[in-house]
DNA sequence: GCTCAATTTAAACACTCGTTTGAATTGCTT
DNA sequence: AAGCAATTCAAACGAGTGTTTAAATTGAGC
C-alpha cells in the first residue's frame, strides 16, 4: 500500500538515501536463503553449504551468527511467526474492545486468525509466501526441537483464541472445542503448506491460478461451518450412526 | 490363528514345524522397523544403520531386498496404503449399489473414507497406528519422490471420491468442491499425524486418553458440516465480508 | 595512523551417510 | 552328497555433513 501523501516527484538525493537496497547484512542474506531452501527441501535435507552458497556467504557465517543449524531454523521461523501471532492477538483484542459486552462471532475470531496470514500471503516482495509453506511443513516435522519450538511460539496465541472460541460457542463442550480448534489449525497449516502433489491429485485445471489468498477465502467459511456444527450427542462406542460397519 | 483341529498333544517334531512364529523373513523385519523409525524421526533423519540395527539385520539387506532407501520408504507406505485405498473404493461402491438410484449422502461418502482408516487405528497388534502417523507426515514431506509416489497412489481413489461428492453435493461448483475435498484430506492427514506438540498447545488434560478412533469420530462431523456449508457468492476482491481490513 | 573488536575467510576435523563388493553361509534340488 | 541359486555378512568406498579453529580482513573511535 502506497500512502497518498507521496505524490510529488522526489529529489535525487532522497532517492539514493531511501534506496540502499543492495547492502543487506550477512544475517539477513542467510535468513532469506535459508527460508527458501528450507521450504524447498526440508530441514534435514538442506545443508549449510547449500544455504551459504545461495546467500553468497562464507560457510562458517551460520555458526558465527546463529550458533547452529537448529538455531538458524528457529530464527527463520521466529522472524515472521512471532510478528504474525502478535498481529493475531492484537486483532482479536481489537475486535473484543469494539464489540464491548456482546460476544464475538465465529467469523470475527477466524478473521483474527486468518487476516495476519493473508497479509503474508499477499506479500509478494518479501518471502511471505515462501514462509507460509515452510511453516506448514514445520508443523509436520518430527524433529523434537521443531515441535518444542512451535509449541512455545504458539502457546500464548492458542490460549487466547481458545478462550475466545469458548465464549463465541458456549454450547460446545470445552473438550470438543479443543479438538475443533486443533482441526482448524491443522487444516490451515496443511493448506498453507500447499503441496503441489495434492493439487495434482485434486485435478485442478491449469490456468485457474489460485493464489494463497483465494484459497484462504475458501477455507475460512469451510472451517467456520465445522466449528459451529452441532455436537454429536451419540457417544456410546460401537453404535455410532456414522461408523456402523458395512 | 491356530486351527481347532489341533487338539491332541503334538509330537516334538510337529511343534517345531507348526510354531515358526518367531521366524519372520528379513524383508518383513525391515519393513516393521522402518515403519516405526520413519514415523519417529522422518525420512531424512532415519539412517539405514538405525533401521537395520533395530531389525537385527545386516546393513546391506536393505539394498539387497529393496534396492535403495527411497524404495524401502515406498514399500513401507504401499504395504498398508494400497490395501486401505482399495478398501475405501470397495466400500464406496458397496454404498452406491446399496442405495441404487438415490445419491449417497455426505455421511456415506465420509464413512467410506474414514472406516478403512479407523480399521488401521483400531489395529493395536500390527503397527497400524504407527503407519497412520507416518502417512500424515509423508503428506508434508518436501521430497519429490515422496510427493510423486503419494500422488500416484491416491490418484484413483481421489478421483472416485470427487465424483461421489459431486453427486452428493450438486449445488456446489466443481472447483469449490475440489478445494473442500482438499481441505478434508488435509485435516484428516494432519489429525492422523497426531503431533504431540500441537496436543500440548491445545492444552489437553492428562488422563483423557483420546485414541485415534475417538478423534476420527470427532473429525468426521466437523468436516461434513464444512462440506455442506453454503457457497459464498461474494467473490469481488477486496469487498469480502470476512476479510474487511480492521 | 593506530588500535582493537567485529567479521569474514579458508582449511581442517571428526563423523555419518547410502551404497557396493566379494566372500561366506544357507537351504533346497538333483 | 554335491551343486547351485538365494541370501547374509563384514568391510570398505567416496561423498557429504555440521562444526571448529586460527589467521586474515574490515571498519569505526581515539
Amino acid at each position: 500500500m502506497v500512502t497518498s501523501t507521496i505524490q510529488r516527484i522526489p529529489r535525487v538525493s532522497e532517492i539514493v538515501v531511501d534506496r540502499p537496497a543492495e547492502i543487506i547484512d550477512t544475517k539477513s542474506k542467510i535468513l532469506d536463503a535459508a527460508e527458501e531452501l528450507f521450504m524447498e527441501h526440508g530441514f534435514e535435507a538442506t545443508s549449510l553449504r547449500l544455504i551459504t552458497t545461495a546467500a553468497v556467504v562464507n560457510l562458517a557465517a551460520v555458526n558465527y551468527h546463529f550458533g547452529s543449524k537448529e538455531e538458524l531454523f528457529q530464527a527463520v521461523l521466529t522472524r515472521r511467526l512471532d510478528p504474525m501471532n502478535q498481529d493475531r492477538m492484537r486483532l482479536l483484542s481489537l475486535y473484543e474492545t469494539a464489540t464491548g459486552n456482546t460476544p464475538l462471532t465465529c467469523e470475527n475470531i477466524i478473521s483474527a486468525m486468518f487476516i495476519p496470514a493473508l497479509k503474508l500471503a499477499r506479500d509478494h516482495q518479501t518471502g511471505g509466501k515462501n514462509f507460509l509453506r515452510l511453516l506448514g511443513r514445520a508443523y509436520a516435522d518430527p524433529a523434537p526441537f521443531i515441535r518444542e519450538f512451535l509449541s512455545s511460539q504458539y502457546a500464548e496465541m492458542i490460549s487466547r483464541f481458545r478462550t475466545a472460541f469458548s465464549h463465541a460457542l458456549p454450547h460446545i463442550p470445552r473438550e470438543e472445542l479443543s479438538w475443533r480448534l486443533h482441526f482448524v489449525m491443522g487444516a490451515l497449516s496443511y493448506t498453507l503448506a500447499g503441496t503441489d502433489a495434492l493439487k495434482m491429485i485434486a485435478q485442478f485445471q491449469p490456468g485457474e491460478a489460485e493464489n494463497d489468498e483465494k484459497v484462504l477465502r475458501r477455507l475460512a467459511p469451510f472451517l467456520a461451518a465445522g466449528l459451529r456444527s452441532p455436537v454429536d450427542s451419540e457417544s456410546a462406542p460401537g453404535s455410532h450412526q456414522w461408523f456402523a460397519e458395512a
